[in-house]
DNA sequence: GCCAACGTTGGC
DNA sequence: GCCAACGTTGGC
């Protein structure tokens, strides 16, 4: 099994938004990169664990864990033309969008904020402080154990 | 609000 | 296919 981060903006779509969901779950729509679009597509699989993360916030912070529970899944926001993520290119036979469902797992307590993770001599090669644009990406299995050992979930 | 990084668009 | 212009992301 593979790990992942899925950023997001907690004013628009928080961890307690998705573990207040019904079944705590949501299809990650909005996704509007290529190279994160390829990740969604081809790489996470049904069961992968995934760090939520809060982007563009007063405190940028891994808060959560979440499960990719369904894979190739055509965003419906491409198709609705009242979503600002319509997408007039993409038809329904032929999707441009591919995206999956998530369920909450557990939040993280405490949060491992990005400013912790800068100083983190484990971290140093993390996407995240790499890569950092990219709002789909992959966690190593030694990032992954490194963060779970800094928090405990709840 | 600023701005660096970087992805996308479109003229040529 | 190049690359300048432009738009977006996201930390600060």
């Amino acid at each position: 099994m593979k790990h992942w981060l899925l950023k997001s903006e907690p004013d628009t779509f928080s961890y307690s938004h998705l573990a207040t969901a019904p079944d705590r779950r949501t299809v990650w729509d909005g996704v509007r990169n290529y190279q994160a679009r390829n990740i969604l597509r081809d790489e996470i699989c049904q069961g992968d664990l995934i760090f939520f993360y809060h982007s563009s916030c007063k405190q940028p912070a891994i808060v959560g864990i979440c499960r990719a529970t369904r894979t190739g899944i055509a965003d419906p926001s491409q198709f609705d033309p009242a979503s600002p993520y319509f997408d007039p290119k993409s038809s329904a036979d032929n999707p441009r969008w591919i995206t999956i469902e998530v369920e909450a797992v557990n939040a993280l307590h405490p949060a491992i904020t990005l400013k912790q993770m800068r100083t983190d001599s484990a971290l140093q090669d993390m996407a995240l402080l790499n890569r950092s644009r990219l709002s789909v990406q992959p966690v190593s299995d030694q990032e992954w154990q490194h963060i779970m050992s800094l928090t405990r979930s709840v």
